[in-house]
DNA sequence: GTGAAAGCGCTAACAC
DNA sequence: GTGTTAGCGCTTTCAC
């Protein structure tokens, strides 16, 4: 740790001294609620000005015990959820001063866990993590003070500074089966990531089925394991299934399996809606112009980032339970 | 600012205590280069382990007088390419301990400004942006000390701390041409972003039709100005200029023109590529799997993003200009 | 090999 | 009203 590198600039002191003050009375100016002569208030400004000097936050951070900096963990920005989560979190967090640090797990634990270590040596004031194997690392951070919001989870570790922010998964799985059923489809699959939202969308759009008494074709998520390749065995499935006369339905039921489901759909050669419906997750720009243009539920992710900001903000250490609802698309995709 | 708000944590003070060490011997262990005796190496440890002592990045930025974070200011996330770029800096910039800001303009000069000036006053080691109406605080921050990289640029700003990192905007150009002329097209419309970028991509394809002795039936790009809705101006030109026999091919030369100028296409009725020929800019997931599939020119976002935190952190004050040569994915829009 | 002390840039008591 | 002083958590001389 080399000591004085970058090129000097104006600090408090530099600006006392041109304004020929003391840097308390700087402060003072500079933060307002104490009253300040006139004549000494507008020597101190222009000094400002002239040395083009902004307070350190940084500094500011060290004396206050505590930063403007929000730590955001997440799997990747290629899900629209992610990108709006963003955007939610940037938009109240940024009027107040406060910046996201970004951090990209790409679902592998071991960076999972040094983001978050990294970021608790930042002293981010606050975390909002889509994390699922670091409980240890979130309880010893919130331990030490850092408001935690969890995203997509399902476990609620009991700690007032342990929030959680989750869409009702349930319902987005009875809407999916609800919506599919209006338009005459009850033979469905669901593919889906191996995520406890997945398992509990799934849930939720088989114990509707049940409701209406349907059972389904098969009696679990079909659960992609590699995100990053077309999966063969799930072609395999939905092409044999199809064969079979047990399929007029798949549901994507997150983000990411939207595409590679869509692919071994198209793969196998069937039409959407055609031969069978095809219901996503997320909303994305290309997905009205998709041919055929998808059907999707979607999450309030903005609302969701925003509300994940505020606790962290607003308040702090009380343990929040947040469930947002999701909310229908109707396209061609599914079109009768 | 109220003081000592959060619950208190460990600091090298109660670690020192612990160990019965002065500070100064822990701050010793924990750094390393300096020898210190076994015995009391252990008994640092212990204590550190024991009460989960985290050192802070942040303390440690006051000292050293530069922090570990970059400022990453992008328009919006709904571009891959700014998804690449995120992916590419963090890659770089995480191994080294270094967290980036992400911070989104929108477009907006005033957002743009705002942001810049947070990451100001949190001290950020370098700045990557795609900023445009912001020289004057870029180089304010630049002459401060902070490493300010311009994506996206043609101004070159003279001052070893600015650098820019870009694409060879003519190139993309240029082999826009190629390859459409090479499919058989020849009457070819632009559209674009009302950027420099976009500017220097039309010129590079004008420049190489003539030099086949073609000159384009429009002679300047159509620039879509609301980038958030369907263009009716578009959608007309394109219709007029096709019923003329005047239009063989459409070029969108920036990543969100492309999905407007799809849009606009396919409002029409206009089959691609059999009346009308589609080459698009920056790749994404759907990309592939659009009706029909599409061409598209990338720039190596990835590595630009590495680029940039690269010279940030290992090549400060060394003014450099960094151009990216882009990739042709031919795909079935542009079929013959 | 280890501790005491100064100082990074800033803010908040406490005097005057 | 304004200056003086102490101190946030850390690193680094400088003594011992």
């Amino acid at each position: 740790m080399t000591r004085r590198v970058a090129p000097r600039r104006a600090t408090i002191a530099t600006v006392a001294e041109r304004a020929g003050v003391s840097t308390a009375t700087v402060s003072r100016v500079l933060n307002g609620g104490v009253t300040v002569s006139e004549a000494v208030h507008e020597r101190v400004l222009a000094a400002v000005e002239a040395l083009n000097y902004r307070p350190s936050d940084l500094t500011r951070a060290v004396f206050a015990g505590r930063t403007n900096s929000i730590g955001l963990l997440l799997a990747d920005l290629h899900n629209p959820y992610y990108v709006d989560l963003v955007e939610g979190v940037s938009r109240v967090a940024n009027p107040s001063g406060t910046l996201p640090y970004l951090a990209l797990s790409n679902r592998d634990p071991e960076t999972e866990r040094k983001m978050l270590s990294l970021m608790d040596s930042h002293r981010v004031r606050g975390l909002i993590t889509v994390a699922r194997k670091s409980d240890d690392l979130v309880m010893s951070m919130a331990e030490a003070g850092t408001e935690c919001v969890l995203m997509a989870r399902d476990t609620e570790p009991d700690h007032p500074r342990i929030h959680v922010v989750r869409l009702d998964d349930r319902a987005a799985g009875s809407m999916a089966w609800e919506h599919l059923a209006e338009t005459g489809r009850s033979r469905i699959l669901v593919v889906s990531q191996d995520t406890p939202a997945g398992r509990d969308r799934f849930r939720g759009l088989a114990d509707a089925a049940k409701r209406d008494g349907v059972t389904l074709p098969v009696d679990a998520p079909f659960m992609l394991d590699n995100l990053a390749a077309p999966s063969e065995k799930l072609r395999e499935l939905i092409a044999s299934e199809f064969k079979n006369g047990t399929l007029d339905a798949v549901f994507a039921a997150t983000g990411i399996s939207t595409l590679r489901t869509f692919e071994a759909i198209n793969s196998i050669g069937l039409r959407i809606p055609d031969d069978i419906a095809f219901l996503a997750f997320e909303d994305f720009a290309w997905a009205e112009h998709m041919t055929p243009s998808l059907s999707t539920i979607v999450q309030p992710a903005v609302k969701m980032g925003m509300a994940a900001a505020s606790i962290i903000l607003d308040e702090p250490g009380s343990g929040q339970r947040l469930r947002f609802e999701p909310k229908l698309v109707a396209r061609s995709s599914t079109a009768v």
